[in-house]
DNA sequence: CTATTCACATACGTCTCGTATGCCAATTGA
DNA sequence: TCAATTGGCATACGAGACGTATGTGAATAG
């Protein structure tokens, strides 16, 4: 008995993701073979151009998936703190974590708008974004958070300064001193969105 | 009489640069074949690989070249506020406006950094956050800025929150607005930066 | 049980890149 | 002035890498 024909083509578009999520999170988008990491998974282009229409495509698909594993990460993480601003900032500081992570960082922040632009504008991979917005807009509303920025603005700045922070860490001598050096300017840049007493 | 050889090469080298420049600025460096851009330029590949190596070495000649420019456009605007906060300011506002040209987001903030890494590690492509850098350190010993920060470290910060904010407004349905709005949460951050009276 | 669909492989042409090689003009030295 | 040499640049060639068109075999439908 064989198993059900979607369970197989899930298998495939799996095992696809996977093998590219690995290339490209290693050697690089640019480098990574098509015929080479197809073959790693047991297939060939003719199995990624019928699923993904291009090399394009596969890479929107792998990043997907990696949004979708950074939110999950963000949330659970963020919950805990005991105020709504705390909780902010652990957003904050645990994205720079996450940001420190090779295939992260390659695939979302470097490789990733290069081949497809904005990534404000990407489809499914805004999670992370989406719930900093969700939690400033909610700081206005306390009235913790300044009045006169807006949101979603405010959210992709401090995402921009967070993947030039993690940048910075990772490409670091002493990754220690630099992690506490980034991680204190950028939570000094986040205190200018406090209302001041 | 023809002119100098020494002319002639600076002259082919002059015409590459502005090639791909011209190449890279527009459909962008994945998309720009070495064959055509160098022809534009009334030359072939030969030339390019005699120059600079590859096309890698081509890319950073054209970096050079553009953050030249970026460092003298800010210094000459920076020059003319009354006090060093404003002058930062100032130039925090100059370089997000060069970022909102097509030529300077993609080759300086989307191909470039995919292609030859962190912007902090290039040689000769440091002018801007060099220059935001020294201002920082100067505002830290006149007492405005607060004193545990990195000036290096924040400065690289603002760069990617500047990079962001352009790319936002560039891809805005109404740039104005959305102009003021980056703008004003761009502020926004700096405060945070301020010693508090 | 036949027909059809479709997931995936194979084959081919095209494009781009890097290297090896060749050529010609400009410089050098006597 | 004239050979020799340098070196700036072009040409030729081979190696991938991509996209498309086509083929095939198994699962599903009727």
């Amino acid at each position: 008995m064989h198993k059900p024909r979607k369970e197989m083509i899930a298998e495939t578009r799996a095992k696809l993701i996977a093998a590219a999520r690995h290339a490209f999170g290693t050697i690089g988008y640019a480098e990574a073979s098509m015929d080479d990491f197809t073959a790693s998974a047991g297939l060939t282009r003719g199995a990624l151009y019928h699923h993904f229409g291009d090399k394009k495509g596969l890479l929107q698909a792998v990043i997907a998936e990696i949004d979708g594993e950074m939110a999950l990460r963000v949330n659970e993480v963020a919950s805990k703190a005991p105020t709504r601003w705390q909780r902010f900032v652990d957003e904050c500081t645990i994205y720079i974590e996450m940001a420190l992570e090779p295939e992260i960082q390659r695939i979302m922040f470097r490789d990733g708008p290069a081949v497809l632009g904005d990534p404000a504008q990407w489809p499914n991979a805004n999670a992370c974004t989406a719930s900093m917005t969700e939690h400033l807009t909610r700081l206005q509303e306390e009235g913790v958070v300044v009045a006169d920025v807006d949101p979603e603005t405010a959210s992709r700045l401090i995402n921009g300064a967070s993947s030039q922070a993690a940048q910075r860490i990772a490409n670091s001598k002493d990754p220690e001193a630099t992690s506490k050096k980034a991680i204190a300017a950028f939570k000094q840049l986040l205190e200018g969105l406090r209302k001041r007493p």
